[in-house]
DNA sequence: GTGTCGATTTGACATGCGTCAAATCGCACA
DNA sequence: TGTGCGATTTGACGCATGTCAAATCGACAC
């Protein structure tokens, strides 16, 4: 739980003995006061506004392991934030066949599929105990009306899901299966370092079977490969728990060169 | 061309004999008389408001085949319409490699990405002389202010935007060549129908070398497969123009049951 | 602890698709 | 009509990754 890595970490320098591993943050707190700050809102935003946003922002209870925040068909009500956990969607193809379309850590933005046909296009699970925001799309147009670069933003964010979309695209049809799950090590680990967390030491969140289903991997494969990574001293792994030990190298074998 | 492809059908059934080949549409057309109507934008809009959008929108001369309207990288200042022809975007991968992100047919909007960070993600080419409509972002964005529908409309093109990639992506992950070749077909042959073309009989815009880079496939794979089609009389294939014999079989293969 | 069950790893083998090479086609242009 | 060259097809072969099977690990209940 990324949200509680902090704390783990302050433990282990152990200068705060006031703290405890339990996640105790409010699930209510606002968003000016939320330590995501402007990784899911625009920076632009003036306090006043961002107080008119807090109000239309739902924050419920965490999410266990498991639970679904929508499935594929529900009416198309709100966008969500994650606030602390892990959150993947996925859809279910004409075939019958599931597709993990994104894994979405804290501060990121998840359910724009939807808006184009009021129902959402895929569903959305939670991999561990996770807290989320959730923004009626409703309320968030009508205050994008007034708020320019909210609006500004918001479609930032469609652009920017169609701009992964497409790297992940890309990814699958022109990568090997060794680059393709270098590049989704670098890929967490950048979005670790985004939430000023170690570029080199997580936790992944995901099972290997959801590694392999959104690589279009066999589950087999991935773990072969990392096998592979660990034996050559790129990565250790010890279960889901990552420590990048040659970032270049793995830069190198996902292609950036 | 799709667009001529009616005039060339006319002159087949020679009973308009004043029809030549080539494309004689005035690629000034306003909005309200063009013929593709409600394709791209919002149905709801009434005529007043589409005298609105006909004023932002720029009607440039058609395009030659392999022309760029936009370059990876450009800044972002419009998004496009294809009028006629056809349009293929691609972006280059972090390792150099090309992908082909879309193929986009009459009626077709194209250039969404690029809002994230004001420069386009992606290039885009004229497969064969074709005409567009360009629509600068900044107009729409005011337009949509006062027209909530063009504002709705809009979000969900882009959002269908999102959800085509999503298919595209399990569809590289999941599915054989087999599979993802017929799923082309098929999918090409449906936006046929949309703009009120044959679903059976049309000319394949792009060169298999495309195909198979869309796909992620070889061309020589893209080549055997479409023989084999051939061979099991599912399609019929002339160089680019292409029957569909058995759209049953296609849809079984394509792994819609 | 001990048992249980799903998750992961590892190995042996099979195959779909890529690679390399060569033939053929089709269109532009002389 | 011929000539050239890129596009496409076809064949032979190899390899990356899938499939099947079995061992091992890890978490959780009791």
């Amino acid at each position: 739980m990324y949200e509680q890595q902090d704390d783990a970490m302050n433990i282990l320098a152990s200068d705060l003995p006031e703290k405890d591993t339990t996640c105790h943050h409010d699930h209510r707190v606002s968003c000016s006061n939320c330590r995501l700050g402007s990784l899911c809102l625009p920076i632009a935003v003036s306090s006043d506004d961002i107080d008119q946003i807090d109000n239309i922002v739902l924050r419920s209870r965490p999410i266990d392991k498991g639970n679904h925040l929508f499935n594929q068909g529900d009416s198309f009500k709100s966008i969500y934030a994650v606030r602390s956990g892990a959150i993947k969607t996925y859809s279910l193809s004409a075939s019958g066949k599931e597709q993990i379309n994104g894994f979405y850590l804290p501060g990121e933005i998840f359910g724009m599929d939807g808006i184009s046909d009021f129902s959402h296009a895929s569903s959305a699970v939670a991999l561990e105990r996770s807290a989320v925001c959730e923004i009626p799309y409703d309320s968030l147009g009508k205050l994008s009306n007034e708020l320019p670069s909210l609006q500004r933003h918001f479609m930032q964010l469609m652009s920017r899901e169609i701009a992964n979309d497409q790297k992940l695209i890309s990814l699958l049809g022109k990568n090997s299966a060794d680059e393709r799950i270098a590049a989704l090590i670098l890929s967490l680990s950048a979005r670790n370092v985004r939430r000023k967390f170690s570029a080199t030491d997580f936790r992944l969140p995901m099972s290997r079977t959801d590694i392999a289903n959104f690589l279009g991997l066999t589950i087999e494969t991935v773990s072969r490969i990392l096998s592979k990574f660990s034996k050559q001293n790129v990565i250790e792994l010890q279960n889901k728990e990552m420590r990048i030990i040659d970032m270049d190298r793995l830069r190198s074998i996902a292609g950036i060169d």
